[in-house]
DNA sequence: TCTGGGGTCCTAGGACCC
DNA sequence: TCTGGGGTCCTAGGACCC
């Protein structure tokens, strides 16, 4: 039996990062206005004004490259807080739509609007209603798109940016994919569409009449689920919940690679600290923990290990991803560019066999003590002191220590997002 | 040009068990 | 001496998304 059609729209704010800070500072309106770090620095763009965008700056650009093309634009670190503050808000206008809203990231959201064409309008009606409560409210631009599928309403959102607002009518979806580049569809990353090419396949509309055999060697199992996505079918539906969350992590590029033991040692374990704090607040303890090291030349590398059971505190994250990193480095010992620490294989609620565990009980306590700690005075603030560095000791007796953390406001420089 | 941080999912090989 | 298959778990790496 055939389903009833839905209609679903995908919300999408525009530079989303940059219009938060031009709406915060107006004096920035107007000027090309560039989020992910400090120039100098070894960020990426994580938002670009439209002004920048013309000078041809991208997100995911090196910020470094970003200067080069547009030397006297607004450099900004970004505040996450504040960002996902207006997120929440964002998020409370189309919660007043349906209650059927599933967030998938800071600035991006799908609703399903199916039957609310009574209360709403035409889907068509409903996105400009929607439109302008955000413009109103939020003083940000929204841009919608709007179909009877996820897949095809997030590609039409992306289509007129900014404040887009395009609508596929039921029964025109494969058409309206047919001449896009295949690139389009998410889920087709630059490698995928390099092969693509090479097999003489460049837009949707050719991708969806190949025969399985001749992509199944691109996507794997995928196979069928893309021909079928390419065809404009797509049957997933809009989650409120989003799933559970499967993994947890905290990484780092440092300023300047390491080299001295020490030094990685007290950064493994402030990622340590951060990834048990997370699980912590979130209610969660894992299983496995992961490490993750960039060389300076970029090559990457993980190692991870299954504990004897869950936790989420740091105490015991840290040898096991000592140990990790230590076996990584004796494999190959070279200057670290940047150091990861995940849990992964997540349980939540009550502590299980460790309830009973007196030590385990001390070590929560304690945790919990230095979250609130934490909460009222910021990070950096409580380490072991052999986990201090040379360095980190003599900065001690100085004003500031600028490559760490700010020990006025407690705050970590660079960007939270 | 010199490449962030937080995630999800897939693949592939080896261990181990039946 | 050479010889099976399947299932599940674990680990490493990579593609992709925002």
């Amino acid at each position: 039996m055939k389903q009833p059609e839905r209609t679903i729209i995908h919300a999408d704010l525009d530079a989303f990062f940059a219009a938060a800070e031009v709406r915060r500072r107006p004096e920035l309106r107007g000027k090309p206005v560039i989020i992910g770090g400090k120039p100098g620095g070894r960020g990426v763009v994580a938002a670009a004004s439209y002004e920048a965008r013309r000078f041809g700056v991208r997100s995911a650009m090196p910020i470094s490259q970003a200067v080069r093309l547009c030397p006297d634009g607004v450099y900004l670190s970004g505040d996450g807080s504040y960002y996902r503050e207006l997120s929440d808000q964002f998020r409370a206008i189309l919660l007043d739509f349906t209650d059927l809203v599933e967030m998938v990231s800071v600035d991006e959201a799908y609703l399903d609007v199916s039957h609310s064409e009574r209360t709403l309008g035409t889907p068509r009606q409903a996105a400009e209603s929607i439109k302008q409560r955000v413009r109103d409210e939020l003083e940000l631009v929204v841009s919608l798109g709007v179909s009877t599928s996820r897949l095809v309403s997030k590609i039409a959102s992306d289509m007129d940016k900014p404040d887009g607002l395009c609508v596929v009518d039921p029964g025109t979806e494969a058409a309206f994919l047919a001449d896009l580049p295949v690139g389009k569809m998410p889920g087709i990353g630059p490698k995928a569409v390099e092969r693509l090419h090479a097999s003489g396949v460049r837009t949707l509309g050719q991708l969806a009449h190949m025969p399985l055999p001749v992509i199944e060697p691109i996507f794997g199992k995928r196979a069928d689920q893309i021909v079928l996505r390419a065809q404009g079918i797509d049957d997933k539906p809009v989650d409120p919940d989003g799933g559970p969350t499967k993994s947890i992590s905290h990484e780092r590029t440092f300023g300047e690679d390491l080299t001295e033991p020490e030094d990685i040692r007290r950064e493994l374990y402030r990622l340590a600290e951060s990834t048990g704090r997370d699980m912590r607040q979130k209610g969660l303890q894992g299983s496995v923990v992961a490490v993750k090291l960039r060389y300076a030349d970029f090559e990457t590398v993980g190692k991870q290990r299954r504990l004897l059971g869950p936790t989420n505190a740091h105490q015991e994250i840290m040898p096991v991803a000592e140990k990790l990193v230590e076996e990584l480095l004796n494999t190959r010992r070279a200057p670290v560019r940047l150091l990861g620490v995940r849990m992964s294989t997540l349980t939540s609620g009550v502590l299980q066999l460790s309830l009973f565990d007196q030590q385990a009980q001390r070590q929560q306590k304690l945790n919990q003590a230095i979250d609130q700690l934490t909460e009222r005075h910021g990070k950096g603030l409580i380490t072991p002191g052999n986990l201090r560095s040379v360095s980190q000791q003599r900065s001690e007796s100085r004003e500031d220590d600028p490559d760490t953390y700010d020990r006025r406001t407690g705050e970590r420089r660079g960007r939270d997002e």
